[in-house]
DNA sequence: GGCGAAATTCAAACCGCTTTGGGTAATCTG
DNA sequence: CAGATTACCCAAAGCGGTTTGAATTTCGCC
């Protein structure tokens, strides 16, 4: 059942029944009515492919998940951002096109979407420090939101991320505040953007308190469970080891507990650990009491206001970037407690 | 750059230059050649909407994944396995349409799929053990292949799955086999196909030995960390607790070593704990020894195969329905010995 | 050299919808 | 009541490709 099917069938021409269906004015809110229950009862759908060669739109943002190509490690928190956007897409009528590529290939992946003309728009994942996406982006006229932020872009543009560096520097003040001197941050790659503005903050609060960092406390890591439990482990064995650690996701925070536990030491008692945690579903931080201490921000959240950002920056022809800034929250689980005397 | 443009350029009839791009053999060689050049002189790029619409084919596939409405579940292993699935799609040039679904709207989107023709078709994830949608497929003519399987179906139907029974079986066979009798298995929620499949190997592997299961020993959860946990501690301290666990994937295996190292029991020694270990990128077991004995199956592979036979499925006017059944391998971590001594 | 076949190329139809530019009948004006 | 609006509907022209059917060359061969 097309168009033209429809329209013969209710003695009318295709023009006025895709008005009718579309809400125009221009119709007859009799015939319109008619042609609402004929659709409905026909089961008329209008077919994607040609509304999106006539109106010119593709209905459909595409969101480029670049892999690790030596690890083929793909982020976890995907799963979860794009279930926050795919809801916002659908809501909307768009479809959520994925696609995954080794990175490298990403520059002709955003080009030939954009001239292909398979999406309207992208969710740009992962940020490096400096990205050369988005000046490729920018260049391309292609509509974008970045899922975090990358420093020293040329141009404006329009991104969603968490407070990094605060919420970092929260927690290290927390734990500094707790009498923990010798803190171990375990961050993610440091040519992420976001691994980067949290050893800001973890630095900005050991400053603070005139605490010198040091370097044997410091590891930045592909974040997984092996690689957080090695990371945890070698610090622990060194001759002076941390009594708290900072974490950069819940999986790392899994492994640290391993390394933790395989020594004997009790979390919150022996030593504090305070992790990031995206809320992911699959990965919850206890049911009722958290069990580690955490800054916390949803990053189905956050895929959902990326998505509505894109949206609006697709409907509206030239608008200014916006931005948002989403403060993580400090829990406090069972995972933190003041530094351990040691006689 | 268009069509139109570009044959104008050339001074050929628009039909010449999409047969010459196209490989089509009435054009000659000469002009092919100077068609192609031309091509990737001004960078053209043929309009996938106009493709799809005078094609008629979507070049496009979609993964419905089900959200789980209660607990807004989304399942991490889709982003390994759509990884493995994207890999083939972006070579054979199809894109990958992503629907997050609330369960229970799945019937809709289906349909719409279909009538909507923005697919040519999907890939159906988790699969119940007795599953509305594969009959619903079938009527409505829409190709598909299932990751798993369902039992009992009325039709024939293509699908990709691990020997879960068969993995099962084995594992708790070695258990039992090194001494244990009473293995504790923590599976995933049963109305799932592959949960249910597990269970049978289990049960079939304690039939063989005339162990008799206790309903006890037998949980079936999200597969969530503290789920796992709370799962596990619970069996841990009942009056007869189990001297290994089963269990149904490596996230429920973090949750399950926590029980059972916050009780002071050590992995291998104290009590042994086989996984399935669905090989996820970020979530290895293990660096070079694995840590959990483990039916191991690469849910990325599972992805590249399914995809591969979706796109056969589709370019296959009617096929036969095909199926591929990985066998999992047992590998020997450090999570397994013979039944300690109670004296 | 001429004729039929093969090799090339092209004009036009088509995919299924949206949208422009008229038309015609109904409704307002003055 | 004539003329101007307004309301409503339609034919036809896209959107940017593919594909059919036919036309034009070029060849092969007697």
């Amino acid at each position: 059942m097309n168009l033209k099917d429809l329209s013969r069938k209710l003695g009318l021409s295709p023009t006025t029944v895709s008005r009718a269906l579309n809400g125009y004015p221009e119709v007859n809110e009799a015939t319109r009515e008619k042609v609402v229950a004929a659709a409905k009862l026909h089961n008329y759908k209008p077919n994607t492919r040609a509304i999106r060669l006539a109106t010119g739109r593709a209905m459909a943002v595409g969101h480029v998940i670049p892999v690790e190509t030596r690890h083929e490690i793909v982020n976890p928190i995907f799963a979860d951002f794009i279930a926050g956007a795919g809801e916002t897409y659908s809501r909307a009528g768009y479809d959520l096109i994925l696609s995954i590529v080794p990175d490298g290939d990403e520059a002709r992946v955003y080009r030939e979407m954009k001239s292909r003309g398979n999406v309207d728009g992208v969710i740009v994942h992962s940020p490096r420090q400096v990205d050369f996406r988005i000046g490729l982006l920018h260049e391309i006229a292609m509509p974008f939101v970045v899922h975090g932020r990358a420093t020293g872009a040329a141009q404006a543009y329009s991104w969603v991320d968490v407070n990094n560096r605060r919420a970092f520097r929260r927690a290290a003040g927390f734990l500094l505040d707790l009498g923990h001197r010798r803190i171990g941050l375990i961050n993610g790659l440091e040519f992420m953007d976001f691994a980067i503005r949290r050893r800001t903050g973890y630095l900005e609060a050991l400053a603070e308190k005139g605490v010198a960092p040091e370097p044997g406390l410091m590891r930045s890591i592909e974040m997984t469970e092996s690689l957080g439990y090695e990371a945890a482990r070698d610090m622990l064995a060194q001759p002076n080891p941390p009594t708290a650690f900072l974490l950069s996701s819940m999986i790392i925070a899994l492994g640290a507990r391993r390394a933790i536990e395989e020594r004997g030491l009790v979390m919150g008692r022996d030593i504090s650990v305070i992790t990031h945690d995206d809320d992911l579903s699959y990965m919850k931080n206890g049911t009722d009491v958290p069990i580690f201490t955490a800054t916390r921000s949803s990053v189905r959240e956050a895929g959902r206001r990326a998505a509505a950002m894109l949206l609006e920056t697709i409907a509206t022809p030239s608008p200014l970037p916006t931005s948002q800034l989403l403060e993580a929250e400090l829990i406090i689980g069972q995972s933190t407690g003041p530094v351990p005397n040691r006689s």
